[in-house]
RNA sequence: GCCCCCUUCGUCUAGUGGCCCAGGACGUUGGCUUCUCAUGCCGAAAACAGGGGUUCGACUCCCCUAGGGGGUACCA
């Protein structure tokens, strides 16, 4: 083997800075970082930033957020390229000096008139023939080198033992190849990975966002018909306009920022590609990495639940798949909520607490200080940190507005002449007197006003969980009314009597 | 078009010639527990892309076909 095979082990992550850090670069990073770290090595950031147009200090300061939030730690760099460009320049000046390359409109090209073989770790040997190969620029006419260039360059004088990268440079590894060849340098040893799709197969990328806040935009329009109403309540969430907003649902532009505000006004949730997505959705950075991990890789023995220290031991490229992997958010979903059930129930309520102060500023309030009840509640009842505030929304609306799900009303309180409306007056009444408000007096309230009527608990329970909550859905009914307090359960009660009293309907509806 | 790479349940995967009428996980689904939801527990359905070889024996090796991904930029 022709690479450097003794010494310390030098990997590196050199994403372009032209966006916000997505999967498939976290993996990237992720692999490199464990194969460091499984060999005692080092681990290199260098962003590439050749790209004068595209590349941007936001982005990198993005990904450099990002990164940290996973837990992937650096032992050097960031490096810049754009920072670099003497080295860059000696080195072309090297290849044309020696015939290797030549001037073309500004430019210069490197010359490709041999066959080029190399092994790679995962696809094992490649060839490609001299007649296939193309010369290809090294220097654009800008000044900046290309990335082929800079690659090569910057890895042979950082010392780079292994190069561990997407799939997607399998076929550029040949130019890489040829100009280490031309320059003398060792080759590294090359591992690609396999790319990571969307479950249709597409492959993933951050315009999926937008295609998805089109399309629920576009059926909403379709059910409801009226695009200026919708412009005018995305337009309050974000700084755009109305027109902006026309533009995006006609597919004139991309802009993110007026898909977040449909996805907002119409309370659908956008598909992550971005670790940012997955940081604000609730996903917790350790499962994040471990189900990116599975995408390509595995420990074997039906292992598939692991950690960082885990992965670090274990990592190896002889356990890197060749074909292509699916995302699947179901299967994260399920990762996820099984860490948080694993969490003890004080941890668990300290990451809720702070998620909720970062991404939901005034909801903790709301809940006095039955905040631990509430965690605890929704502690087995989570797949993301979001879920919480999600599944349990009517905790947090003011007691007049309670949306209530027209179907759970019919069932459990207008039907059969009202059955459940009556047996909620009388229960308030219990609950009013009540002067314990905790969940296990709560109950007892309950259970003994049931046991009086001869009724099944479900029977009571369950219309008063649609009076408080709006549906049928909540956590135990003691604990749901002591999250309330007693006011607003009484409150709701009271409204909910009101508001559904005229719409009793008969035992039999002869349909 | 040309070149390179890939192909096990719907999805992620285990499997490196006999241990496999193929194992695990997510999802789907039946049941139990139950005030709803969820959790927990017990079951079920579900795959070696197709066709040729090689071999006593092929998911595992070779070839062809089909399908998928990538490259073919003065993007990375």
């Amino acid at each position: 083997m022709s690479g450097p095979t003794t010494g310390q082990v030098i990997t590196r992550f050199a994403p372009s800075p032209t966006g916000a850090l997505h999967v498939g670069g976290a993996r990237t990073a992720l692999f490199n970082w464990a194969f460091a770290r499984h060999h005692d090595g080092k681990f290199i950031l260098r962003f590439e930033d050749t790209d004068q147009n595209r590349s941007s200090d936001q982005s990198a300061q993005s990904i450099l957020e990002d990164l940290q939030w996973l837990g992937i730690d650096f032992d050097q760099g960031p490096f810049r390229q754009s920072e670099r460009l003497n080295h860059y320049n000696q080195h072309i000046d090297r290849l044309l000096a020696d015939g290797y390359a030549y001037e073309d409109g500004g430019a210069i090209r490197f010359r490709m008139n041999s066959d080029v073989a190399f092994d790679d770790a995962v696809y094992g040997h490649i060839e490609v023939k001299a007649r296939e190969l193309e010369d290809f620029v090294i220097r654009k006419a800008d000044g900046f080198p290309t990335f082929h260039l800079a690659v090569v360059v910057d890895d042979a004088l950082m010392n780079v033992t292994h190069v561990i990268r997407g799939q997607e440079h399998l076929t550029n590894t040949t130019k890489h190849v040829a100009l280490q060849d031309a320059l003398a340098y060792a080759r590294p040893v090359f591992t690609h990975t396999p790319t990571i799709l969307n479950p249709d197969g597409s492959k993933m990328s951050k315009r999926d966002k937008a295609k998805a806040a089109r399309e629920a935009a576009r059926s909403w329009l379709k059910a409801h018909g009226d695009l200026e109403d919708l412009a005018k309540q995305c337009a309050q969430k974000c700084d755009k306009s109305m027109d902006a907003i026309a533009d995006f649902i006609e597919k004139r532009t991309d802009d993110i920022e007026v898909g977040q505000a449909i996805a907002k006004v119409l309370e659908v949730s956008l598909p992550e590609t971005e670790i940012e997505d997955f940081r604000s959705n609730g996903y917790l950075p350790d499962v994040l990495c471990n189900y990116l991990a599975l995408l390509g890789w595995s420990p074997g023995n039906d292992v598939e639940r692991f950690d960082l220290t885990f992965l670090k031991e274990h990592f190896g490229f002889d356990r890197i798949n060749k074909s292509n992997a699916h995302f699947d958010r179901e299967k994260l979903r399920a990762f996820n909520g099984g860490t948080i059930r694993q969490l003890p129930p004080g941890d668990w309520s300290a990451m809720l607490r702070s998620y909720m102060l970062e991404s939901r500023p005034g909801q903790i309030e709301k809940l006095d200080d039955h905040f631990t009840l509430f965690a605890d509640c929704y502690h087995e009842r989570s797949q993301t940190l979001d879920d919480p505030t999600r599944l349990g929304k009517a905790f947090f609306m003011g007691n007049d507005q309670v949306e209530y799900d027209a179907k759970a009303v019919k069932k459990q309180l207008t039907r059969s002449n009202g059955e459940g409306l009556n047996s909620l007056r009388q229960l308030a009444l219990q609950l009013d007197a009540c002067n314990d408000w905790s969940p296990k007096a709560v109950d007892e309230t309950i259970t003994t006003f049931a046991d009086k009527n001869g009724l099944g608990l479900g029977r009571v329970a369950q219309p008063l969980r649609v009076a408080v909550m709006g549906n049928a859905v909540s956590p135990p009914i003691g604990d749901t009314l002591v999250i309330l307090g007693k006011v607003a359960t009484l409150e709701r009660i009271g409204r909910c009597l009101r508001l559904h009293s005229g719409n009793i309907s008969p035992r039999h509806t002869g349909g």
